[in-house]
DNA sequence: TATGTTTTTGGGAGCGCTCTCGGGAGCGCT
DNA sequence: AGCGCTCCCGAGAGCGCTCCCAAAAACATA
């Protein structure tokens, strides 16, 4: 036997809108026929049609996240699965359903839109790793399906967006490093194609510019993100003799590791380390990665939350959120070995 | 103006369930009309509503991907990213929308079934991490939703799964260690809570027996998939001396290494080292990982082609597949120093 | 008890699709 | 020309819900 809403109803005695009134929690019920109907949801374990039901209300329950294809070769790196726990949770917590959206090819990336947005699949999606000029970015733009932003985009004042603080975090790495008197510090940073990545490079060298430092370019490398890409650059970054160096993620941070123990070359001892984002790698790494930690989870909650308020009408509007930063000093940065910040290194 | 298929129709000239058999691909209709259909599709940007679609066709076009909640630890651990793109992967290939579930707690897990599986919010499930006695398991099976366990279940000869060849993979591991000369052998298990966990002790402890070797139950460990948790199991065992271990995952390996580097047992010269993934950090670490290679990601791509065809009735009843490992020698063995597997290790 | 007011309930009308069915058009054959 | 056949196409009837409105019931007041 199928259930419905209206057979539910006849075996309470009550009427299809009864039954849906008791569903959907609204009040104008008896409390006596309420649990009547409530009864004989449980016994039989009736459940709502999904589709009919976001058929006739026009809602889904159902928001996407998703991930560009650009990513891909990024998944070994811990910060999209920590996001996605983030933003699970908070989906869990609404009874929401999550839908992921991962993509190898830009041309699987352009399908989302229509395949998935047009056809109100979703109620309305998170939106990471978007880059400068992102088409994806344009057309929800134009379109009325709501959206929020993980990272700034290009055009924030329109956009809802919740970012994190990477330019503070940055500069609090470099000031870090100049007061512990490091005066070669190296840059290894991330794609400047995305606003993290720029925000990052601007803050470190905006720190250095408050110790009255001024960068040479032969200091400056850039990244993938991939340990790899970490570890090539520092190799690179081998020949400029830096006494310091400022990687702009763990996973990168990694592998620059990987590239000093090869050489031999001791950390914190011969070249100090801060990294950026805070992921388990940076505590297992011998020795420890100081790194400015962002709270990467609870980013993936708040957008969520914002999505979902923007879903329901309960907020409105553009809305910017900036998560903070903070400074955690482990032992890459040679921090603890000498005593007060500040303290001369050679 | 919202667009409907009737309005469509109109614009063509043709009616509603013609525009139906063009957007479906069905063939009875003349090319003329399909052409002109399709060219007012086009240009009008319509999507078929996916809501109405799933009411009428009681077809959703979504599937689930289950990951219990046990793994919220585990999610440090590459495999489950590696997993998800697989699965992701085929689902953009068959134009499926993934569904992501995962869990912080037992209840949000049990909410699962009532909440997406009996509303018909998916089509399907891919169900992942099964333990022992898993309620999700036995819920499923007295349902009538297809899915598809990856993992070899309690019960295999009802449930349609994918497996990896986890006792193969372990006993190559330890006749590997055997051959390389290797003679007292540490354990560091996954939990046996699970088929895989169960089935990699059960294969190295073949290995070892079909070489003739009677294990010691002091070199025989057991983690929980965590990094933290291999350091503390070699921690352990290096009271019992163990001159290689073969190490379950290599997340867990990689904790393994820590602890030897830090007591400053160099590795593979004093003790050798295989673990069990294949995954990137066993390429990463200092020495490079010997390691059992599975193939995560092509697990996740057949868990879903299995699960479509379930659900398009295509194939029918409990399937089951192995996928076949590889051991991939690297330096953490010690072969590659010692010339001929065989020869003498000390 | 009659009247007005509020609360509770039931039924109708869709939401935008798919699917079945039957009629008309076009074709080949006798 | 008449017949049967296939091929296309349109109309009707839902799918199982929500939402609105009007009727019924319950309560309050005089």
């Amino acid at each position: 036997m199928k259930l419905t809403l209206e057979e539910i109803g006849r075996m309470a005695g009550v009427s299809r809108s009864t039954v849906s009134r008791v569903l959907n929690n609204e009040k104008s019920v008896r409390p006596e026929v309420r649990e009547r109907v409530q009864a004989v949801v449980k016994e039989t374990g009736y459940r709502p049609n999904a589709a009919a039901r976001s058929l006739a209300s026009n809602r889904t329950g159902v928001i996407g996240l998703v991930i560009p294809h650009r990513v891909h070769t990024l998944f070994d790196d811990p910060y999209f699965p920590l996001l996605i726990q983030g933003v699970s949770q908070a989906c869990n917590l609404a009874e929401t359903t999550l839908a992921l959206f991962l993509f190898q090819t830009e041309a699987e990336e352009e399908e989302l839109y229509p395949r998935v947005v047009a056809s109100g699949t979703v109620d309305g999606v998170v939106v990471t790793a978007t880059r400068t000029g992102d088409p994806l970015l344009a057309r929800l733009a134009s379109g009325d399906v709501p959206y929020v932003v993980v990272g700034r985009p290009d055009d924030p004042e329109n956009v809802t967006y919740v970012d994190v603080d990477n330019r503070a975090g940055a500069q609090s790495a470099a000031l870090h490093l100049c007061n512990l008197g490091y005066e070669r510090i190296g840059f290894i940073g991330a794609p400047t194609n995305t606003t993290a990545g720029l925000d990052r490079r601007t803050g470190f060298l905006e720190g250095l510019a408050m110790c009255g430092a001024v960068q040479d370019e032969q200091l400056m490398r850039e990244g993938d993100y991939t340990e790899e890409s970490g570890y090539r650059a520092m190799r690179s970054l081998l020949a400029a003799q830096p006494d310091a160096v400022f990687v702009a993620t763990d996973t990168m941070a990694v592998g620059a590791l990987r590239a000093l123990v090869e050489s031999e070359i001791s950390v914190p001892a011969d070249v100090g380390l801060v990294s950026f984002d805070g992921l388990p790698p940076s505590e297992r790494s011998l020795p420890k990665l100081s790194t400015v930690r962002q709270p990467v989870s609870a980013t993936g909650v708040r957008a969520v939350e914002l999505l979902l308020g923007l879903v329901n009408g309960d907020i409105t509007g553009p809305l910017h959120e900036v998560m903070p930063t903070e400074l955690v000093i482990r032992e890459s940065c040679g921090a603890a070995r000498m005593g007060a910040p500040g303290a001369p290194h050679h």
